[in-house]
RNA sequence: GCGCCCGUAGCUCAGUUGGAUAGAGUGUCGGCCUCCGAAGCCGAAGGUCGCAGGUUCAAUUCCUGCCGGGCGCGCCA
């Protein structure tokens, strides 16, 4: 027996997961696996001819619900004109009750026009389904590791953490909707330079002295929370973040204990600002640790053993230019101590030791120099990690404006817009949504004003509307004694034929291949802007048609499909975070 | 100067890995509630997809070069 082409055996695989009698894509597909393969036989396409068959959804209904450019494709292997081999593409189709008719259009597509009972059956799958609609089995429980946030905690958290957070945590569901086992975490540079700054701060605080004072440490954290910290630390205040509880030792002296102190302090903090966001980690990672179980000396010797660094100017340096880097990059400082990027690998070796093949880290682009580093170092070790190992999604600056002008991001200066202050004015909802439904690759403007306004410029109102409105139309039929009877609506779907209605259908219908790409291309932005055009489709179709008619078979058919757009809106709003509220 | 990212309607942004007449929101103008929630719907207007080449039957999408903006180029993280 011969063994099949790849993309054959990739299509009989996507077949069985998504069932050709519901997913009408799929059924196209192998109608025209069918149809390539009996020209084959009969010699019309040559036998070594092996195509991807690429099946879409049309943009104007005009052209059928469903498209393939596969005539255009296969002419200039076949030696034929576009248009005649679509002719005889169609010719050659299997028979299929699925299939009202096809079209030949343009220079050479195909359109297909789905037969209505069986594009209706999408509806009777979601119900099936339900939370578990668009989920799937892709990443065969491999495990996956998402670091984000990773904050250092010198400071409440900002509104750039938060694009980092709505990405990632949306990323990590997408993953988990598509069968990866997640880990989030996060990682605390608990140990650098930028901590005894905070402690400094944190004691100058407590000794009554301010920004404007001339003992005033350089660089020192103006922000007010600084004063917070400092207070709770001179009245003896016990903090509790994640595994450790802090007791002030209420000295100003003593620094070592002011820095324990002010980390717990703002652990809890930010921890506090997660939750309330709808972010939750498996994993707090301190940077500190790695030092106190020997992991960044282990990573030192491994690195000098290997050859790949060398002294200069009384510091140690790492060859990063060996692996791809500009320029070479120290790795311990002429006064001893190691820069940060150490740590760094020694952090990202713990995480290979530990198992994960794909491990994504979310980051904000203006650390987007640190990929190269890492990469280079773990290169270095020579332990057999991949080249281009990890990954990353890297997200653009977010500049916020309030009234119009521009309110500068400066930790140092203490005056920038924080989660906290973000979800107290806009809501979690709003917030989580605008910062997860762009591209991260673009800057995104945070317009606070706009977002704050309560009403009708929001776009997730648009969507959770959707969502209350279906919900109102069941309260409407239980108060009529006239409840949803599911066995009545899924018997009679091919009732659901009115334009507005197959808009929907097929809108449904996507939603499992969305939930895939989106997880494939780590963009959750598309979920957002599926779900958009979800509730668009449904506002229209809901103007258009009335579903509280006196005819039972028609009512609960209907009542169906409101269903199953709920159903779908709820599954994707919860990949972003967002609730699905029953009434607003 | 070098590296990464971006440039799409007045504004904010999508664009399903190269498809047909480039979409949505917002803003402007005009319609729709004695009717399931008007936070909604319908219509109009609004574009040399930064510019110029190249690959292709087909380019907003891929390649090259410019122009413009952001970020990075620390013995900071």
């Amino acid at each position: 027996m011969t063994a099949l082409p790849l993309h054959y055996l990739g299509a009989c695989t996507r077949r069985h997961r998504r069932h050709p009698d519901i997913y009408m894509k799929d059924t196209i597909i192998s109608l025209l696996e069918g149809a390539v393969d009996a020209l084959k036989h009969q010699g019309v396409l040559p036998n070594d001819l092996t195509p991807t068959i690429k099946v879409d959804p049309t943009k104007d209904k005009a052209h059928g619900d469903y498209a393939t450019n596969l005539a255009l494709m296969l002419a200039k292997p076949s030696g034929m004109k576009p248009r005649e081999l679509a002719d005889t593409l169609v010719a050659a189709l299997p028979a299929s009750d699925a299939i009202q008719k096809t079209e030949i259009a343009g220079p050479g597509f195909i359109n297909f026009f789905a037969a209505t009972d069986a594009a209706a059956q999408i509806v009777a799958q979601v119900l099936d389904s339900g939370d578990a609609f668009g989920r799937s089995l892709i990443g065969k429980g491999e495990k996956v590791q998402v670091e984000f946030v990773s904050a250092n905690p010198t400071g409440p958290l900002h509104v750039g953490h938060g694009r980092g957070a709505a990405i990632g945590d949306s990323l990590c569901r997408l993953l988990e909707a598509t069968g990866y086992d997640v880990t989030r975490e996060f990682y605390y540079n608990d140990a650098g330079a930028q901590i005894k700054n905070l402690a400094l701060s944190v004691q100058a605080r407590a000794k009554g002295l301010g920004p404007d004072d001339a003992s005033w440490p350089e660089d020192g954290y103006r922000g007010e929370y600084i004063v917070d910290v400092a207070n709770d630390y001179m009245a003896g205040k016990t903090v509790t973040a994640d595994d450790r509880e802090v007791t002030a030792k209420a000295d100003a002296d003593d620094l070592d204990a002011i820095q324990a102190f002010a980390v717990a302090w703002l652990r809890r903090e930010q921890d506090l600002d997660l939750k309330a966001f709808g972010v939750e980690f498996d994993v707090y990672f301190l940077e500190s640790s790695l030092y106190e179980d020997g992991k960044v000396e282990a990573t030192v010797e491994k690195l000098v053993a290997n050859g790949h660094t060398y002294e200069k100017d009384g510091a140690m340096w790492l060859r990063t230019t060996d692996f791809g880097d500009d320029k070479d990059r120290v790795m311990r400082k002429r006064e001893g101590g190691y820069t940060y990027f150490l740590p760094d690998v020694a952090y990202h070796l713990n995480k290979w030791q530990r198992g994960f093949k794909t491990v994504i880290n979310e980051q904000g682009a203006d650390h987007h120099s640190t990929v190269t580093r890492v990469r280079a170092g773990l290169q270095a070790l020579e332990v057999g990690i991949p080249t281009g190992w990890p990954d990353y999604v890297l997200h653009q600056m977010v500049m916020v404006t309030r009234s119009g002008v521009e309110v500068k991001l400066s930790k140092r200066a203490g005056s920038y817009v924080t989660i906290r202050d973000l979800i107290d004015e806009v809501g979690r909802d709003a917030t989580r949504f605008f910062l997860a439904a762009r591209r991260a690759d673009s800057q995104l403007t945070f317009d606070i004003d706009l977002a704050r306004s309560q009403s009708n410029d929001n776009p997730v109102y648009y969507i959770q509307y959707a969502h209350a409105r279906v919900c109102s139309m069941l309260r409407k039929a239980e108060e009529a004694g006239q409840p949803f009877d599911h066995s009545i609506a899924t018997a009679h779907l091919a009732l659901l034929d009115s334009d507005q209605e197959k808009a929907v259908l097929n809108r449904l219908a996507r939603y499992p291949e969305v939930v895939e790409h989106a997880a494939k291309n780590r963009e959750p932005q598309q979920v957002a802007q599926y779900l958009l055009d979800l509730a668009g489709d449904f506002h229209t179709c809901y103007n258009a048609v009335k579903v509280m008619v006196d005819d039972d078979t028609l009512r609960n058919t209907r009542l169906a499909l409101g269903l199953a757009t709920r159903q779908v809106l709820r599954n994707g709003l919860d990949l972003m975070g967002v609730s699905a509220p029953e009434e607003m």
